[in-house]
DNA sequence: CAGTATCCCAATGGATACTG
DNA sequence: CAGTATCCATTGGGATACTG
C-alpha cells in the first residue's frame, strides 16, 4: 500500500536509466532523431566515449534505435522508440521540475551550509556536499 | 524550442538528485515521515553509510527535513518538505513507469543481447551491458 | 562522420566495526 | 537508536589520440 514495491530489479533498472547522461540524451531524442555528432553538440560536455556508452545502453533497454540510413555517405541516426516515447512525459516532468526549482534548491543549499558553518565553527563543511 | 535548456547547473543538480538511493528514499518519505531504521528496513539493501549520505543530501537540497522529536528517548524523524512534496508527482510517475515496464525492458535486453551474440560469434557481449 | 582504444582519476558505495 | 569511522573494490566518466 505504500506505493511502489521496489525489489532489486527495480533498483538496478533505475541505475541504468539514470546514469549521468541518459535522461538528457533521451530528451534530445524525444525532440527529433539525431546523429552522433548532433548529440555531441547538443550536450557540450559529453565525451564521445560517454555518449557511446549511453547510447548503447538506451538502445539495449529498447528506448532508442540505431538506424543506418542508406544515403550516399551512410548516415547513422538515433531515434526514440515507442517504448522510449512512453517515458517522455514522466521524463519531461522531472526535467521541468529541475529547471523550475534550480534556484530554490540552490538557496536551500546555501542555507544549509551557512547554518552548518555557523553552528560549528570547528568542523568545516564536508566538501562532498559542496560540488554544487 | 527543443524543450529544456540544460546548462551545467542543471546537469549537476541532476547528479545530486539521482544518486543511487535518493529517489527511493524520497518516495518512502512521501508516504509518511520515517526514522532512520525504518528506512533501513524499507530499503533492505542500503547500508547505514549510504543512507546517511543520501539523507544529508536530500536535506541539504531542501527536499526533506531532519526533526528531533522530544519524546522520552528522543526520536529522530525525517519528513518531506513542501519542496520535496512538489517533486512527488513527477517522481511517482517515473517510478511507476519503471515498474510498469520492467518486463518489456527486460525483454528488449534479452533481444539485444541475443542479436549481438548471434551476429558476432567471436566477440562476446561486453559484460558491462549485462549487469541487469 | 561515428565511433574505438587507452590511460587514469575521483567518487560512489559496499562491508564491517564501533559509539554517544 | 542513529549514526560515524575505516577500509577497500568497482566504476563512471574525463582527456586524448587514433581509425574504418
Amino acid at each position: 500500500m505504500s506505493g511502489l514495491d521496489f525489489d532489486s530489479d527495480g533498483r538496478r533498472l533505475l541505475d541504468q536509466l539514470f546514469d549521468k547522461w541518459s535522461l538528457l540524451v533521451l530528451e534530445a531524442l524525444c525532440d527529433r532523431p539525431r546523429r552522433f555528432n548532433e548529440l555531441r553538440q547538443h550536450l557540450p560536455a559529453i565525451t564521445p566515449k560517454s555518449l557511446t556508452t549511453c547510447l548503447r545502453r538506451l538502445e539495449r533497454n529498447g528506448l532508442i534505435e540505431r538506424l543506418v540510413v542508406s544515403t550516399d555517405p551512410v548516415a547513422i541516426e538515433y531515434r526514440i522508440t515507442d517504448l522510449g516515447r512512453s517515458l517522455e512525459s514522466p521524463l519531461q516532468a522531472m526535467l521541468r521540475w529541475v529547471v523550475d526549482h534550480l534556484d530554490v534548491v540552490e538557496a536551500a543549499r546555501s542555507d544549509y551550509d551557512e547554518r552548518r558553518t555557523r553552528s560549528e565553527e570547528t568542523r568545516s563543511v564536508p566538501e562532498w556536499l559542496h560540488r554544487t
